[in-house]
Formats: structure tokens, sequence, C-alpha cells
DNA sequence: GGGCCTATTGTCCTTGAGGGCAACGTCAGG
DNA sequence: CCTGACGTTGCCCTCAAGGACAATAGGCCC
């Protein structure tokens, strides 16, 4: 199922996406198509991810409307753009809410397949740094509400005293607490522990009623 | 002499850029004018920092030409496009190279200094980041060549005996180069010194010679 | 040659981190 | 009422990190 990405088109002249979809999938991409923007956003729960193929002129939703209502729901799936009377405003739009082209029609076979692979190059590596980010986040959630409390705390670099102290507790419940930490991120060694906060921006927040090391 | 950012206009019709420069200035903003993509270039080194307000069509080196040769020198100020008879390719590549915004002639007074404060905006917010990192980089270009390899691989997690084998000297020298690192990047704790080499990119690269803790 | 920096190393001692073992109290569920 | 997860803590022991004090050796500049 979820093996190559998939190309998603969004068009609402049934011919053009027609031929678009028989071009693509000889050369070998898997493609599925929406008559409408509404149409892809019902169906987009169930979707395979991949990138998606947009007519920027269309009835009711248009496209840079749909690329909006993409964002606000976080998806962020490489957009290529296909417009008949292209703007430069709405072209610079486009390209600057994140899209990864704006495409003329009539689209040139080449031109069209050259995008088409940024966007699933794009793709490919803005997943897999994603998809690092959140397997870091879910060891991350796995922490009890007072690990993380402390989590965050040696990771800023205070000592087990300094910690229970702040906290209100004693410095061997500190060192339990560290220990499932330690064992919950499975790292061997505090500077992966430090490492993965940085990734994930924990070390970016505020220090959590931070009192200065005396 | 450094005060406030400094808006950069290149482009070469005279009229246009005297006209420019007034509007500009009498917003309150400073200006320098060029005449041409190459006498921006050569006087580069001495100007100062702020945003470029770009023409696209120009004899010689065109707009997008001096976008590029600006990326090759890491010269990466904000630029705003202006153009009197702007295509969607055009456009399209200025903003994917990074432009703020590409503005068609003849540009509304509203929407130019929106663009400019949005470019003076993020220059502002880039300068600022990138001047963290370069402090943090300039620490870090104190250290020694063999402080810099045990930095790297203490900030790896390893320990000082590992580091000692991995390097073919004692222990006890490891902790006296340790020290130096930790006095040299200013830092108190272990964390931070972790936090600056994730921040730099120092963790990114790949492990010198690693061989695997047993 | 003398002075200074960098790299190196040793010994001794202190402190911080971490683990083993054991135990206690609370609170939510079953 | 029993169980389990969570938070808590004491004692003791080991090991890693770090500082103090001291010393050696190679290079480089004057």
């Amino acid at each position: 199922m979820t093996g190559a990405p998939v190309i998603h088109i969004v068009d609402d002249d049934a011919s053009f996406r027609g031929a678009l979809s028989r071009l693509l999938e000889v050369s070998g991409y898997a493609v599925t198509d929406y008559g409408s923007a509404n149409c892809f956003l019902r169906s987009i729960e169930s979707a395979e991810p991949g990138c998606i193929l947009l007519d920027v002129n269309m009835p009711s939703v248009d496209g840079l409307q749909l690329q909006e209502e993409l964002a606000r729901l976080s998806m962020r799936w490489p957009i290529v753009f296909m417009s008949g009377r292209g703007d430069v405003p709405t072209s610079v739009r486009a390209i600057k809410a994140g899209a990864e082209d704006f495409l003329l029609k009539p689209v040139s076979k080449d031109a069209l397949l050259d995008a088409i692979d940024r966007a699933l190059a794009r793709f490919a590596a803005t997943r897999q740094q994603q998809d690092q980010i959140n397997s870091l986040r879910s060891l991350i959630a796995t922490l009890t509400p007072r690990e993380s409390e402390v989590f965050a705390l040696m990771v800023r670099g205070k000592m087990n005293k300094q910690i229970a102290f702040q906290l209100g507790t004693s410095e061997r419940t500190i060192k339990a607490h560290r220990h499932m930490v330690m064992e919950k991120l499975q790292v061997q060694s505090f500077a992966e522990a430090v490492s993965i906060a940085e990734k994930t921006g924990l070390l970016a927040s505020p220090a959590t009623g931070d009192v200065e090391n005396p």
C-alpha cells in the first residue's frame, strides 16, 4: 500500500486530468485524481502521502485556497501548481506559500516531470526528518509529568541537587527520575539526551521558573 | 554608521531610481542607489547591511543574475524585485531563489513599503540568529586542533577513557583538554557544550573515525 | 639561549552521576 | 480489598569528571 509516493492531481477539467493521469502513469508514477478541491479534502485522511499537482483556476475553492487549507491542516506535501492564465502576483503568492513550482499550461512534459521529481525529492527529505522528530517526540511523550520536569532541567545543565531543590524533593529521587528518563529515551549518554532536547525544540522554550544557580 | 539598515536600490533607470530614493527617504529610510548590478557589486564590501530593491531588466547583468551572484557570495540580504514586464517564470525563479517579493511596475507605494518592511523584518531576524551562530563559531575557532577533536568526541557522549584510546593518548590529557574546551566555550555545564555543538551543526557531521563503544 | 605556548602526563583528592536494594504512601482501577 | 503505576527516599558502593599541584617536551619568537 504505502510503497511509492502518490501524485494527487486536482483539476476541474476532466479531460486534462485524464490526459495528465495517463501521462504520469506511463512514466511509472502512482496517480490519483480529483475533480475539485473539496473532493480532494474529503478523501485526504485516507490518501497516500505524496505530492500534489494542483490547478489554480477552479470553481468554488481555487488552488491557492486549497493550499492555505492544507497548510492550516499541517499537511505540508509539496505542491506543483498549474495555471492557464498565470499572472505574476498569483504565482508569487503560491511560491511564497511554499509551492514547489508554478507551471503554465500548456505544460511541457519535461518541465512537469522535472517539477514532480523535485517535489518528490523534497517530500522524501522532509518526511524523513519529520519522521525522526516525531519518533523522538513520541519517546518524550512516554515520560511522566515529573520525569518531564526533571528532563527539562537536566538538559539545561542543572545538577541533581539543584533540580531536587527546585522541585522540592531529594537528590536521590532526582536520580531515580533521571534514570527513568535515560531509559525511556533509549539513550546511553547524557549527551544524547541533550541532543534530543535540542532537536525537539525543548531547549528553545523558556526555562520553567528557572532559578539562577548561585 | 551602522545604525538603521539601509535600502539599496539597483536600477538602470536613473529617473525611476531618483524618484524611488526620494519616496523612501521621506518615509524615513536610509537609502543608497546604484545604476547597475556591477556598480552595486563593486561597492558591496563597504556597503551597510540591509535589503535590496532590485530591478529585473537591466543591461549587462540583470536582476536574477545579481541575485545568483549574491547567493554565491553568501550575501543573503533580502531582495525585493521590481519588474516592468514581469512574466511568471521569472517571478517564480526569483521567489524560489529566496526573494522576499516580486512587484510589478508601476509599483504601488503601499505595496512597496509593505514589502520593504517585511524584508527588513526578515533581515533583522536572520541577522540576529546568524550573529548568534557566528559568535558560537568564533568561540569554537579558538580551540586548538587537538581540543577540537576532543570536543567533537565528548559531545557525542564518549567517555574520557574512550576518547583517550581513540586519540592514542592518556585519560589525564583528555581531562586537561576537556577543561580547556569548557573554558574557551565559556560554558559551565556539559549540557551547554552539547547544545553549542548541536546549534553549530557539529553533531550533524560524520563522526570522525568512530569506534563503537564495547 | 631564554621565554612562552601547546601538548602531554602523573598523583591525589573531591564531587557528581548512577546503580543496587529496600521501602513507603497515594491514587486509580478492577 | 488487592494491584499497579507513580513519586518518593535512605544507605552504600562504584566510577567518571574535574580541580590542584607539578613536571616534561617540542616549537617558535626575540
